[in-house]
DNA sequence: TGCCCCATTGACAACGATGTCAGCGTTAGG
DNA sequence: CCTAACGCTGACATCGTTGTCAATGGGGCA
């Protein structure tokens, strides 16, 4: 198989920290970080400069520069080319936070974005999504890993609130949501995505898991499968539940006893389903099939299956996409989720909320779809036929 | 269990939307978003609760609110019980940018955070690094996308600084860097990764491209080939032309005509580096090996390969890592960088000079290493020898 | 000419928190 | 017994901005 040989480039130590000094600096960079003669004295301060600051340099009031900066009506063109050119000079940048003490609408103009992780492809695709649609309505994003430790969300969550976020977009592990219901009560629009949420009442956006494992369990059956295997991530986890569940219902469906199906579960990462699937194929009569239920997890099986030399005897469908799952040899045939379509809709129905939408909260399905590649495709050994 | 999909569910678009009232909410959903009266008046208030209300139904001063809620000392046990349960009661955040505007460090403690793409894996890399040493100090991270566009960058950093961050972590794609001079003078800890700054002096983190770059070069000449070609970003990020520049160097330390290798620039995604593959092998002599500088572009050479079927004749290396790299046929051979290290080391130099560090501005290389999986081993055609 | 209206402007309070400081009662020390 | 010191507490000003409101002055209309 794949022989990987390291070799570091020839450096001393771990990394080489180089003082600037030793680089050529332009004039430019010689002039960084040093007070500039040529500037008015407060533009060499420094301190940041406020609203004040402007208001006394371009000899208004400071309500008059307020309504400068925020593009109020009612100021002469005179005045506002003095204010503009004041906040100019100084690198005036308003602080947000503090107007929106005062703001009537009480808006930071900031969401709270919570994933599984943002290093994996499934979060990034949705987190972009999401800034993408947040971008358009001038709102900055807050992004934060979950590693399905329940005592981080609950941290992310309250992060998110002390700094009085507009909404919530969240992934969520612990068992219930309730804590949440106040902040719900205060009209802060909490969207879930991926996962449904439990004790509370609020829009989710998720795939359609029950029918996605039901329809990659069934790709398998058809192309002869009888012996499946199920790979799958924690059950507290009500999304893993629900492809289990669309796993099982379709063994049932089509005859299969359910009860001689190996569901493994509890898997979270490459190497830990990557041992599961070695340690499947350590017993009597191993799965010709595997379904495996989430994209780090259908890595870890593809690698073991490679260890094995099984890949091109047993088949493989998994659930969400795998990057470059086109390219592999067989091809990886995945029923895929669309991220980024999961990230748009979520970011939308925080905006409709906040935009004034009172609706009841809603579950919006995205539906999954069989993408075939090779490896789902894969008939049963014959030896095990 | 859960009952989700029964009812023919109305389709708006691709997406099935139920509303919620279709499931059967349990006793705590049916209370969420209603008063609840067994709880005091002031808290099926609809408000967001005050310092003031939590100092009125504990029967204190808000200062003393203040003091517990901050740990601060000399309050007596029993004050602190009546103001904690009063709090939670309320279900009160404390307001972090309130508490801001007066407090003597005016940290927010909040990061700004400028990527390439939050969906490149690169940056998810960098980023989940970042969150990591942000998370153990208790900083939040605001997440942006650069998609090398100066207005971006620029607006990226403005809305940072109105939100008054405690330190910025950027990857840029401006020409020059100085318009960021003033906020260094106010002593915001800038730090740039992956691209250096041109314009201010400042700390930066980066891969050694051009050894990288030198490396890949030379490991393919190793292996014979003569013919070789660049494939790689936009000329005008000082990070693709070292990149370039080790590469060109390390051709004419072999005496291989510079002028003569296909240097192919401008490609910023896998579609526009599988368009510009296609057409090098249209023309005559094709190259024998490849060089490319940049994830996306690699896998869309990959891509174009495959398309050609020359992946098994015809040498490539990578710059930087490829997802599931290792599993592909042949294996990517890649000068790997070490986005974790690079988002670690960045955040590390920000909270450095958040706690007081003031050496000079430095320059951090992260060694690249190279990994060999076949691709770049593969040895020119017999026919072009 | 006189009056009203409107555009322009700034003084001031308020947003929710923290820093300062003074006041209270209790205890320790001389 | 008196005083100093200390623990505990809250009143008040303040952070940087915006909402409110009143003052100013010029122009249009009767």
């Amino acid at each position: 198989m794949c022989l990987c040989i390291v070799k570091p480039t020839p450096h001393i130590g771990d990394q080489i920290v180089t003082p600037l000094s030793d680089a050529e600096p332009t004039a430019a960079e010689r002039n960084a970080g040093r007070p500039d003669e040529s500037l008015p004295a407060d533009a060499r301060s420094r301190a940041r400069p406020t609203m004040r600051h402007v208001a006394t340099l371009a000899g208004v009031g400071v309500k008059t520069v307020s309504r400068v900066i925020n593009g109020e009506p009612n100021v002469s063109a005179a005045t506002i080319e003095r204010v503009l050119k004041a906040a100019r000079s100084l690198d005036y940048e308003p602080d947000l936070h503090a107007g929106n003490l005062r703001r009537a609408d009480g808006r930071t103009r900031t969401l709270g974005l919570l994933v599984g992780s943002v290093d994996n492809p499934f979060a990034g695709a949705v987190h972009r999504a999401v800034e993408d649609a947040a971008l358009a309505r001038g709102v900055a994003v807050f992004a934060s890993s979950l590693d399905d430790d329940p005592e981080r969300e609950q941290a992310a969550v309250s992060a998110f609130l002390r700094r009085r976020v507009d909404g919530l977009i969240l992934t969520t592990v612990s068992e219930n949501q309730g804590y949440l219901a106040p902040e719900l009560r205060r009209g802060t629009p909490v969207v879930f995505v991926d996962r449904q949420p439990a004790g509370v009442a609020s829009d989710s956006v998720v795939s359609d898991n029950t029918a996605g494992a039901a329809l990659a369990t069934r790709h398998l059956i058809a192309h002869g499968h009888r012996r499946l295997a199920y790979l799958g991530d924690r059950h507290d986890i009500r999304t893993a539940q629900e492809r289990r569940r669309g796993f099982l219902d379709e063994l049932g469906r089509a005859g299969i006893a359910t009860g001689d199906a190996p569901v493994i579960e509890g898997l979270h990462d490459e190497e830990t389903a990557r041992r599961a699937t070695l340690a499947l194929f350590d017993a009597d009569e191993p799965p010709t099939a595997i379904f495996s239920a989430q994209n780090l997890v259908t890595i870890g099986v593809i690698r073991a299956l490679r260890e094995l030399d099984r890949h091109f005897d047993t088949a493989l469908v998994g659930f969400d996409d795998v990057p470059l799952g086109d390219l592999l040899v067989p091809g990886v045939t995945v029923v895929a989720q669309d991220p980024h379509a999961i990230g748009r809709i979520a970011a939308e129905r925080v905006f409709a909320r906040l935009d004034g939408d009172e609706s009841p909260a809603a579950r919006t399905i995205v539906p999954t779809r069989l993408i075939e590649r090779g490896s789902g495709e894969l008939p049963p050994r014959a030896s095990a036929r």
